[in-house]
DNA sequence: GAGCGATTAATTTTT
DNA sequence: TTAATCGCTC
């Protein structure tokens, strides 16, 4: 294709042709961000480049896939299957396979995902005789990830004041020997987490300067997908690794910069400027996606932030039709408004299946859109959720596999030597944890040789069996052999009950996705690796079995907005747009939270090509109990002539005010007049949102301790205000009290658990 | 040590 | 609600 150029605009060509020297892109949504990437890779390789010298790093698998494919097809060869364009993640794995040893790490590292980190942590912290319940394994993993994404490691983390002041005033003060002892287990199981994959490389190129300087002359040319989203690790080895070329393209937006909680920072694209001279910015703020609506409603939304780069994205596309809000009295209902939305456009405007796509803020929202869409038949697929990997029965699975390929990992050996059951339990196992690190050994050295424990040795030897199969056969024979003979198999197998079925299915699957591996036929002109160790090599990164394959199939997709970023649709259900879900209640505390949340909702506003529809329920189950919501503050930043108000319980006569919803008359209501508590709740609504006013919280707001409420006691909540607590139920982790907030909101079921409420003396 | 009910904790988002 | 953990009994 010679062509190639043709049908770029301005300043996405002048990107493309731009050749040596930092360049970075400011991408608007849906400006063609992927193209001119791909384009400028292929321009790249048109003109002198080998691909071998081109590394292109994204940050999820999907859009690494896309570009590889869409590069590909802009050449017209086979030539792309040499360019080095993965996630982060993946890309430096595969470095550090390679250069593992010169950090004391086997060749063949375990990758940890986050549950197996969290079972390490829950190990140390029992081991430290810690209470879990204050040393939660989820927060220390988050912290611990923080402060790897701030290359921070055990030592600097020990020495930084800020830190030690941080984690004294949260009174976890054994923080530091946590870390410690979690960096030496993972290093001793020869075990790195993800966070591992970027700060142990940086430690790498940090260290070794021959090390370095190999992939800095192998790199000629660097691009960075997704800039705003990169952390500072990330950002210190780009900059290494770019530092004597300085050949470094980064496209980003920093209105759609979504991952701060992975330590991500708006920062580096600030900083960009400032660490090269002669940087070439380009701005690409044309919109080719959307409709000029929901172009007008995403700028809108967006204009509430105050901190952003200036930039104004526009459209010459068609006005297109108004976004469609649609009130719901439950979070089922809002699962029947969307399944029945999809079919009438389906009969109406002969969409497909694909054309929609379902996103919400949180995993658990998915259950009611799966039922409603189940109940009409209309195909779906979820994407993300527990991943496929993280179940349980392909956890122990895998974990027979890892062992097999390293034995050093404890975490493995521990999960499996009793699955399925033999005789060997948690005290045995305790003992030979005990004893190996008496002597300092691993565990399966120490029974690598006899253990004077029949069972244990019964389960040695089968694993060396295993072992002694990793030469000769491939993945699928060997994990074969593993499901035969461990029992792994029979014991699913035997189990009839319905979830037994379905994690006999599972393993199926998993043995099918690891047969598939071994049978994708060779590409021309090379020889892939077709053992265990590969294998596990490449499924410890992806998230999903089939996130590659049957894209095109036609379902509807659903998954979190987060997921669905980098994507389009043709229909776009934004939904759950409640205050406390989205914006999500941890984000309610400051406004960097507040605005990222907001630049969520930009993204899922700006995913839609045609068709926009923001949906929220009154009330939705959450931990088994129904909550009430209040509308999020979002859908009033958006004006009203942007809306179409049929299900919105508003008037639809212009203006009307555009602040809460006033009443009921509107409202969806199937199978409203059947369920009375349901009617009961709405009049309840319909009784108080209209005086409801939002309660300005004091400056001095702090949530007290929940034990120490009792009845009669007077109260500030952060919406409701000042009330006096009338009753108290349930038990002291699931306290239920009856608050009378006055006038202005009556008398309240408060979760206590849920709520923070202040104790006013 | 295994198996079964009972209890309880979790929900932000991802590699 | 659900999945994981606890604790009791055999």
């Amino acid at each position: 294709m010679s062509n190639y150029l043709e049908g770029l605009n301005v300043p996405q060509r002048i990107a493309v042709e731009h050749r040596d020297g930092p360049i970075m892109i400011i991408a608007g949504a849906g400006s063609g961000k992927t193209k001119v990437l791909t384009t400028r890779i292929a321009h790249l390789m048109k003109n002198g480049v080998d691909a071998f010298n081109i590394l292109a790093l994204t940050f999820t698998n999907k859009a690494a896939a896309e570009m590889k494919e869409r590069v590909e097809k802009a050449l017209g060869n086979s030539e792309a299957r040499n360019l080095y364009i993965g996630t982060f993640h993946s890309i430096f794995a595969r470095i550090l396979r390679v250069e593992a040893p010169k950090l004391g790490y086997p060749a063949n590292f375990t990758i940890y995902d986050t549950d197996d980190a969290k079972g390490v942590i829950r190990d140390i912290v029992k081991e430290m005789n810690l209470d879990d319940k204050h040393y939660k394994p989820a927060y220390i993993i988050n912290r611990i990830s923080a402060a790897k994404n701030g290359l921070i490691g055990p030592e600097e983390y020990r020495k930084d004041t800020h830190i030690q002041t941080e984690d004294a005033k949260s009174n976890r003060h054994r923080m530091s020997d946590i870390y410690d002892a979690y960096a030496s287990r993972c290093f001793k199981n020869g075990a790195m987490d993800f966070d591992d994959l970027l700060f142990k490389m940086h430690v790498l190129l940090h260290t070794f300067p021959d090390v370095l300087a190999k992939y800095q002359h192998r790199f000629h040319y660097i691009l960075i997908d997704e800039y705003q989203d990169t952390n500072a690790a990330q950002y210190a080895i780009i900059k290494m690794l770019g530092a004597v070329r300085e050949n470094i393209c980064v496209v980003g937006d920093d209105a759609q910069s979504i991952y701060s909680f992975r330590g991500a920072t708006v920062q580096n694209i600030l900083q960009f400027q400032d660490d090269y001279d002669d940087v070439k910015v380009v701005k690409l703020e044309q919109n080719y996606r959307s409709t000029q609506t929901i172009i007008n409603v995403a700028n809108n939304v967006i204009g509430n932030n105050q901190k952003q780069i200036p930039k104004e994205l526009w459209t010459d596309n068609k006005e297109g039709d108004k976004i469609v809000l649609a009130r719901t009295m439950t979070d089922n209902d809002e699962g029947r408004f969307v399944a029945d939305a999809i079919k009438e456009q389906q009969m109406r405007n002969h969409y497909a299946n694909k054309d929609f796509a379902i996103l919400y803020r949180t995993n658990a929202q998915s259950r009611a859109f799966e039922e409603s869409l189940r109940r009409m038949n209309i195909p779906y697929k979820l994407f993300g959720g527990v991943s496929f990997y993280q179940r349980k029965e392909v956890k122990d699975y895998l974990a027979y596999l890892r062992l097999i390929v390293n034995t050093r990992d404890e975490e493995n050996l521990k999960r499996i030597i009793n699955v399925p059951a033999r005789g060997i339990g948690n005290t045995s196992i305790m003992k030979l944890v005990a004893a190996a690190n008496e002597y300092g050994k691993t565990v399966w050295e120490l029974i690598e040789q006899g253990s004077g424990n029949a069972k244990v040795d019964n389960f040695v030897q089968m694993i060396k069996g295993f072992q002694s199969m990793l030469q000769t056969k491939n993945a699928y024979d060997l994990a074969f052999a593993v499901g035969k003979y461990s029992g792994l198999v029979q014991e699913l197998y035997n189990d009839k009950t319905v979830e037994g079925l379905a994690r006999y299915e599972n393993v199926q699957e998993l043995l099918n996705s690891i047969k598939e591996f071994t049978e994708t036929p060779d590409e021309e002109g090379e020889i892939l690796d077709k053992s265990l160790g590969s294998y596990l090599q490449q499924i410890s990164l992806q998230t999903d079995v089939e996130n590659n394959k049957d894209e095109d199939m036609d379902v509807v997709k659903l998954m979190t907005i987060h997921s669905a970023k980098g994507l389009e649709f043709p229909c776009v259900f934004s939904v759950g747009l409640e205050e406390t879900l989205f914006p999500s209640s941890m984000s309610l505390y400051d406004r960097a939270g507040l605005e990222e949340e907001r630049r969520l909702f930009y993204v899922a506003i700006t995913r839609a090509r045609e068709r926009l529809w923001i949906t929220y329920a009154n009330s939705r189950y959450r931990f088994g109990t129904l909550v009430q919501n209040d509308e999020s503050r979002f859908v009033q930043e958006i004006p009203l002539a942007f809306i179409d108000k049929t299900f919105s319980g508003l008037s639809n006569k212009p203006g009307s005010n555009n602040g809460p919803a006033k009443g009921v008359s509107g409202m969806l209501n199937q199978n409203f007049d059947k369920v009375p508590s349901l009617k009961k709740l709405a009049d309840k609504l319909a009784s108080t949102t209209a005086t409801q006013k939002v309660h300005t919280p004091s400056a001095d707001f702090t949530a007290d301790d929940v034990a120490d409420m009792n009845i009669g006691m007077k109260v500030e909540h952060q919406k409701f205000g000042f009330g006096t607590i009338l009753t108290l139920e349930g038990g002291p982790n699931n306290r239920i009290a009856s608050i009378d907030f006055g006038a202005g909101h009556g008398v309240k079921k408060i979760m206590l658990n849920y709520a923070k409420l202040k104790i006013v003396k």
